[in-house]
RNA sequence: GGCGGGGUAGCCAAGUGGUAAGGCAGGGCUCUGCAAAAGCCUCAUCCGUCGGUUCGAUUCCGACUCCCGCCUCCA
């Protein structure tokens, strides 16, 4: 089914087509951290959408190049680096593994690349150096590079892609009138910041002189790099429209002389418990957080991705609690599969598992703009259907299997696969045997008695045809 | 002030010009010695308010109202 997709740069929703002429492979760019903290949970969603765009585009079997930029270099940044007295390096490698181990929590699939930006600042200065050469950059007398949209607009540059734009209206210019940046026009955007006594170490040398990129041009440099000068899919979250998005196109056409990317997609915020998240209103958290109230990753992932993409997503602790019972029941089910399945392998039914009315029913939604809440009723009227089976005995064992290819193709998408078995520890399973003891001896209030005392200690137990049954809260 | 997105059950959240998916919580029931974070069933005469168009609107149009975002670092 046709993948359809809703474009920024149309305010439409449309098939996607990918540019490579086989139809085959596709260049996908995400806005990536700028690594000056620990990212927080809405950070999260935007980085969980994107995952969810490169796991379906492979669902669709199209090869992705999914390229996330890491930006470690930045006026937050440099404003820390100097405060803790550390080096950039030193800094922004520690949030940057932060975040990666963050992602991996989350089962976020890593980036094909995930190229840094103070790697890539040869690139960034010969972009600026195109830019000035075409003249829609120029040198100011602070001895920063600015790009000129006035000029950019003089030969035939649109731009105002992603939003439209009335610059004389807009009230820019409050907070950029107050700095000591010396632009020919408010509306223009640093290329290059020439090198200021507050940057300590951080510079670099170029043939504009010492300083440091601008904010959007190393997103310009590092994607043009990877995915060549027109590629097919941008994304980020829906603050990025402008001005960092809509600078990355003029600096990128403006630039190159052709259309940038093909289509752009933008990922909504989130509130928490129905608020903006701010720290004062001590509804702001990082993923790390999260998991110190004892939620997992995967529950926060879960979480993420019962909302569509471009609503507003009411992020709750309830909700979070909500998600492990969701999860409870899809583990359930699954597990039994795999009990019923027995040795019979998923991957024979692979193939086959693409015409199941789960697959189905779960492509059409994720086809229709990533309908994602569509997607899981699917799934959980697949696991209502499959427990009445499973409940009168009338799936053997090959059908289990098929019935798990149908979820593992599934769940290649939605990635939440299924909770580790937790060990039981020998206390635990001592414990569980002698409650079985005084069960067959028919000592029930002794029985019941290590129930309570095994949930107390975090697991439950439950008595099932065959036998006990152990499971950690 | 300009531009944009929303208000659907206790909570979260899809959706459609023809009578409201799914999840959590709640209620009922089943298996069970009793249970269960086990399973099944059930749970919105109604979709912010008021008008309009229509045979018919939650869905289209208008007004009002409340919330949120961008315009400035921001996922």
């Amino acid at each position: 089914m046709a993948l359809k997709l809703f474009n920024t740069l149309t305010r439409s929703v449309h098939e996607f087509v990918p540019l490579d002429s086989q139809k085959k492979k596709v260049g996908m760019y995400c806005c990536g951290p700028t690594v000056y903290d620990f990212a927080h949970i809405g950070n999260w969603r935007t980085f969980v959408f994107a995952d969810l765009v490169r796991r379906t585009l492979e669902f669709s079997d199209y090869d992705v190049t999914h390229v996330m930029n890491i930006t470690d270099v930045e006026d937050k940044i440099i404003k820390r680096v100097r405060e803790q007295k550390t080096t950039l390096r030193e800094f922004t490698g520690k949030f940057e593994t932060a975040f990666l181990e963050d992602l991996k929590t989350l089962n976020c699939l890593p980036p094909k690349q995930t190229p840094r930006a103070t790697e890539h600042i040869p690139e960034i200065i010969a972009l600026i150096e195109k830019l000035v050469a075409r003249g829609v950059a120029y040198k100011a007398a602070d001895g920063s590079v600015y790009f000129s949209i006035e000029k950019y607009r003089g030969c035939g540059c649109h731009y105002g892609q992603l939003l439209k734009l009335n610059l004389d209206e807009m009230r820019a210019g409050e907070r950029v009138a107050s700095d000591e940046y010396e632009k020919e026009s408010v509306a223009d955007f640093a290329l290059w910041k020439a090198r200021v006594s507050d940057d300590g170490e951080v510079f670099w040398p170029s043939p504009f002189g010492e300083g440091r990129p601008g904010w959007h041009i190393e997103c310009s440099a590092m994607s043009i790099k990877a995915l060549g000068e027109t590629f097919d899919l941008h994304l980020g979250g829906e603050d990025l429209k402008f001005p960092h998005h809509e600078d990355e196109i003029a600096q990128s056409e403006g630039a190159t002389g052709k259309p940038f990317v093909k289509f752009w997609l933008h990922g909504a915020h989130l509130l928490v418990e129905g608020k903006k998240m701010s720290k004062s209103l001590g509804n702001f958290f990082t993923l790390r957080d999260l998991l110190a109230k004892g939620f997992t990753g995967r529950e926060v992932r879960y979480l993420l991705l019962t909302a569509h993409y471009r609503e507003t997503f009411n992020f709750t602790l309830d909700g979070l609690a909500g998600a492990k019972s969701a999860l409870a029941r899809i583990d359930e089910c699954v597990g039994k599969l795999r009990d019923i399945a027995g040795d019979f392998k998923t991957s024979e039914f692979a193939k086959q598992a693409t015409d199941s009315l789960l697959v189905k029913s779960f492509s059409a939604a994720l086809a229709d703009d990533l309908n994602i809440s569509a997607a899981w009723a699917s799934v959980f009227e697949w696991v209502r259907e499959t427990n009445k089976h499973i409940a009168d005995n009338s799936i053997p064992d090959h059908e289990a299997a098929f019935a798990l290819a149908a979820w593992e193709k599934v769940d290649s998408v939605l990635g939440v696969g299924v909770k580790a078995e937790a060990e039981v520890p020998a206390e635990i399973s001592a414990l569980a045997d002698e409650r079985t003891a005084a069960k067959k001896a028919k000592d029930f209030k002794r029985s019941d008695a290590i129930r309570d005392e095994l949930k107390v200690k975090g697991w439950v137990v439950e008595d099932t045809p065959k036998g006990i049954k152990l499971k950690r809260i």
